[in-house]
RNA sequence: GGGGGAAUUCCCGAGCGGCCAAAGGGGGCAGACUGUAAAUCUGUUGUCAGUGACUUCGGUGGUUCGAAUCCACCUUCCCCCA
C-alpha cells in the first residue's frame, strides 16, 4: 500500500484540491511540502503532534518536509475555527515559543542533510512594506470571496479585527514565498486550514501560473463532536513539564469506547493488518485495545522507557500488579508541617490535589479521599512526621493518585 | 462622524437599592452503578473559618445608613445610520 492510500486508509486526508495530481506526488516522494506551526503556547500539543506525524510518515515515503514556524504569522493570530480574538503574544513570547517548539519537533522529525528544512516566517513577513504588499499580493485577493470564507464566516456575528482578517493574507504569502524560494509545492494543515491553504493556491497561480497543492488532515474529534486532546484544565501538551507522561497515558487510557479505534488509526504507526485484526476482538478487549493505544502515544512522544514507567505505574495503580514507583509525587515543605505534622487538607492543598482548603475539605466529607488505601474519615484527621517521612499514598476519587514525601 | 445597546462567578445567562456569594443551564469535582469507558441518579461548585468574617458583578470616583442594582467619567465590545 502506498502512502496515499494508507492515508486515506487511516481517515487522515480531508480535503484535498487535485486528489490525482496529490497522490502521484507523494506517492513518488515528490512532494516538497510545508506544515506551518504557529507559536501559540511554550509548548506543542496533540493537534501539532497529528501534523508532525503526517510530516513523518510523508519524509519516511521520500517527501521533503518544510517546516515553517509562525515566528511571523505570531504576530496576528489566526481567527480560524475560532469564536472570540486571540489574546496578542509578545515578540519575546513568540520567540520564545518559537525555539520550543523547534526542540520538540526536532525529536519526530530528521533534520539530516537534505531531509528537511525550518523556515521562520519572521524572517519574511516582518520586513514587508505596507503599500508594496498590498499592491503586490493585496490586489490578488477578492474580500467578497474571503468574507465567504468558513474560516471567516463564524466571526461575522462575533466581530472580525482588520489585524486578523489579514491572516489569510500572510499564510497564502508564506506558501507563495516557500514555492518561489524553495520549490514547496504542496501545504498541509489542519482541516481548519483550509480556507487559508486555498489562498496560497490561489495566489502561487495568480502570480507565477503555477499549480500548487493542498490538503488537510481530519481534526481529531470525539463522538460528540469535541475536538480532542483538550481536557478541563486545557490542552493535554507533548512537554513532559506540562503534561507529564503518566497524566498523557492516562489521558489515552481513558477515551471514549467510540473513540478508540479511530485514535489507532489516526494517530498511531501501528500497521493497519494489524489494526483490522483488532477490529474483530470481541468487545471484553475493548481496555487492552485502550492501554496498547496510550502505550504507543506514549511511546512516540516520551519513548519507549517512559512509555513503560507510565504502564507500570497504571497498572500499579490500578490492578494492583506492577511497578508504582513512578507515580506523580510531592515533596511536602517542611515550613508546612508543625510538631505533630501537617494536617489531611493541608496536605492536599500542597500536593495540589485540591485548589483551596474548602474544597479538599469537600472533598473529604464526600469521601473522595483515601490516604494509604484508607478512607479519610475526618477533615481533622493529622498525618504524623514519621508517616509522611515514610510516604504517603493519597488517592483524590477514582483516578487520581499521589505520593507525598517529606 | 451620528445614534442605540452591552460588560455578572470557569462558560452561557437571570438579577425590584437592603431577604445577593448572587436564580437557571453547561462544565468541573466527588459519591452510587461500572470496565480506569459511556449513560443515569445524588451531592457539591468564591476564600478563610464552622453558622460568622472577608473578597467578588469591566475600571475609577460619587450618591446613600446600605449598591451587581442609581449618577459621572473611563475602557472594551456589539448593533443601526453615514
Amino acid at each position: 500500500m502506498q502512502i496515499y492510500e494508507e492515508l486515506q486508509a487511516r481517515g487522515l486526508i480531508a480535503q484535498v484540491t487535485d486528489e490525482a495530481e496529490i497522490r502521484d506526488l507523494i506517492n513518488r516522494g515528490g512532494a516538497r511540502f510545508y506544515i506551518g506551526f504557529d507559536p501559540t503556547a511554550d509548548s506543542l500539543h496533540v493537534g501539532h503532534f497529528m501534523a508532525l506525524c503526517l510530516m513523518k510518515r510523508l519524509q519516511l515515503a521520500g517527501n521533503k518536509p518544510v517546516v515553517l514556524l509562525g515566528g511571523g504569522t505570531g504576530y496576528i493570530g489566526d481567527p480560524s475555527g475560532r469564536t472570540d480574538m486571540r489574546s496578542m503574544l509578545s515578540p519575546e513570547t513568540i520567540r520564545h515559543n518559537c525555539d520550543c517548539f523547534l526542540k520538540q519537533i526536532g525529536r519526530f522529525i530528521d533534520f539530516g542533510p537534505d531531509k528537511a528544512i525550518v523556515v521562520n516566517n519572521a524572517d519574511l513577513l516582518l520586513d514587508l512594506k505596507y503599500i508594496d504588499l498590498l499592491r503586490e499580493v493585496g490586489a490578488c485577493f477578492s474580500v467578497n470571496n474571503m468574507l465567504r470564507a468558513e474560516c471567516y464566516k463564524q466571526r461575522m456575528e462575533r466581530g472580525l479585527s482588520f489585524l486578523e482578517f489579514n491572516y489569510m493574507i500572510m499564510q497564502s504569502y508564506d506558501f507563495w514565498y516557500l514555492n518561489e524560494h524553495y520549490g514547496c509545492n504542496m501545504q498541509f494543515g489542519g482541516d481548519d486550514q483550509w480556507s487559508n491553504m486555498l489562498g496560497g493556491t490561489e495566489l502561487i497561480r495568480k502570480k507565477s501560473g503555477r499549480d500548487a497543492y493542498a490538503m488537510t488532515i481530519t481534526l481529531l474529534l470525539n463522538s460528540e463532536g469535541k475536538k480532542m486532546g483538550k481536557t478541563a484544565k486545557g490542552a493535554v501538551w507533548l512537554d513532559p513539564e506540562k503534561t507529564s507522561p503518566f497524566e498523557f497515558y492516562q489521558y489515552w487510557r481513558n477515551v471514549d469506547d467510540a473513540d478508540v479505534m479511530k485514535c489507532l488509526r489516526m494517530l498511531t504507526f501501528i500497521p493497519l493488518e494489524q489494526i483490522e485484526q483488532m477490529e474483530a476482538w470481541d468487545a471484553g478487549r475493548i481496555n487492552e485495545k485502550k492501554e496498547l493505544l496510550a502505550y504507543e502515544l506514549t511511546s512516540l512522544v516520551h519513548g519507549a522507557a517512559e512509555a513503560d514507567k507510565a504502564r507500570a505505574t497504571a497498572q500499579a495503580l490500578f490492578s494492583g500488579e506492577g511497578d508504582d514507583a513512578h507515580m506523580p509525587s510531592t515533596t511536602v515543605d517542611p515550613a508546612l508541617l508543625t510538631e505533630d505534622g501537617i494536617g489531611i487538607v493541608d496536605l492536599l492543598v500542597a500536593c495540589k490535589l485540591a485548589p483551596s482548603k474548602g474544597e479538599a475539605r469537600r472533598l473529604i466529607q464526600q469521601g473522595g479521599v483515601l490516604l494509604d488505601g484508607v478512607k479519610v474519615e475526618a477533615p481533622t484527621l493529622i498525618v504524623t512526621r514519621q508517616q509522611l517521612a515514610d510516604g504517603v499514598k493519597l488517592r483524590k476519587g477514582k483516578k487520581v493518585f499521589h505520593k507525598a514525601t517529606l
